[in-house]
DNA sequence: ATAGCGGAGC
DNA sequence: GCTCCGCTAT
């Protein structure tokens, strides 16, 4: 038995709306601790994953593991029912086969419920890697947005380069090149607007402009993005929220020159 | 011959956007008391029907009656390329081959006129069965509007079924199941917010979502939209305008149970 | 800025 | 007839 309520809706849409572009079906793993999700995209390019833990509910009941076999779709559409500041309910019981959602509104004269059916979604076993990164970078996550579109003008992939100097963006294709260099910076009136960036190790990494700008997506539930890199290994975009976070990692292309 | 000057060319706009959905080809009749138009869509379905009385007018002369068979169409076409805020007159002689209409903007810096041809349309005789209903509903437009849009994620039926407690509309497809529940209540600030429900008897229907959604395109004429309900007949969806309105009466679908 | 609606192309 | 793109409205 599954019962929890976000007192927002809007947290619910904005994280499916962040996975919806690389997840069709995917369990939602509801445990004790929270509910989670995992899962590779169907090229097997990225992987994504959130995490509300409890605190993140307004109340939240979940008396054993129960993997929710969603189609991400079908619940975007529904959530597009609600409104954002609607009191959310989730509710399922312990076989699973169906998502109660209860929308709310704050004077309750409206009461919308669906009941989406679940699905039997085979678990993919990830071992998400827990690697010490070589460097971290975290910046507004608008501005990370904005500097992805910006590439994807140029190019169908970005290089993104981390020295002590800052991080450099740069493209390269048939209309031109372009490069924008991004050096540490701390705002001291709003630290979400500062860049930060901890090198241990200078990295040099390229990645699928396309699959990044999905990822963007999640901007809307943070102001802030967080990034992991290390030689080699996918990179790690991490969107914090309150009591939980969305993140993906994102394969590096092969050859890390240009091409 | 019918000389109507409508102050604002929007009002004949929405009206026409209201209907053409519904209705290809139609006698608008003309008479002293204003113009009015009634038309079954081709599936016979749906009923629409409009009336402008003289007063929404700004002046209005009509020396008997004319039936102005246009072609919704077209008219739309032509009322699209008039500005919102123009004054509009609309003219016709009484061998009724032509339609009229002179759009002015209110420097008059601008005039446009177009001449529409019109065509000989066999008057469906319709009587409107002027049934005393079991329960009306005033409720906003848009979340009328909403609520169709909503449930037609769903379903392509919708069920609607009306008690002392409030408006239930449901619906249920291949991703699951969904309803909500309105309660009335009363907006003391603004009163086209609130929900009224008037009920001498509970009535229980379903109506097909495409049908509704046309009709709801009328709330661009109100923020208030109004049904009428009984068992067994068409719902009549209303929507009132300064000296006029514009409403639909559309067939339940026979079983009233869940199918 | 986002979502719905209408028009055009395949 | 269906899908995609652009425009308009909220």
């Amino acid at each position: 038995m599954l019962e929890a309520q976000l007192s927002e809706a809007a947290v619910m849409k904005r994280v499916i709306e962040s996975i919806r572009d690389l997840v069709q079906n995917c369990n939602f793993d509801c445990s004790e601790e929270g509910i989670s999700l995992q899962a590779m995209d169907d090229s097997h390019i990225a992987l994504v994953s959130f995490k509300l833990y409890t605190d993140a509910f307004s109340t939240y009941r979940c008396d054993r593991n129960i993997p929710l076999g969603i189609n991400v779709e079908s619940l975007m559409k529904v959530l597009k029912s609600g409104n954002n500041d609607d009191v959310l309910t989730l509710r399922a019981d312990d076989n699973g086969s169906n998502l109660n959602l209860i929308f709310e509104d704050a004077s309750q004269d409206r009461i919308s419920e669906y009941n989406l059916k679940l699905m039997e979604i085979e678990q993919e076993n990830m071992a998400i890697p827990d690697t010490e990164h070589k460097v971290t970078i975290s910046m507004p996550s608008s501005e990370f947005q904005r500097i992805c579109r910006d590439m994807s003008v140029l190019s169908e992939s970005v290089t993104i380069e981390v020295t002590k100097d800052g991080v450099r963006f740069s493209a390269e294709g048939d209309i031109g090149a372009g490069s924008i260099h991004l050096k540490p910076k701390t705002d001291l009136s709003d630290d979400t607007k500062s860049v930060k960036v901890q090198v241990e190790e200078p990295v040099k990494l390229s990645f699928n402009l396309k699959y990044l700008l999905f990822t963007c997506k999640s901007g809307s539930l943070s102001n802030v993005v967080t990034l992991h890199m290390s030689p080699d290994v996918p990179i790690v975009i991490k969107y914090q929220i309150p009591a939980g976070y969305v993140q993906f990692f994102l394969a590096p292309k092969i050859e890390d020159d240009e091409e």
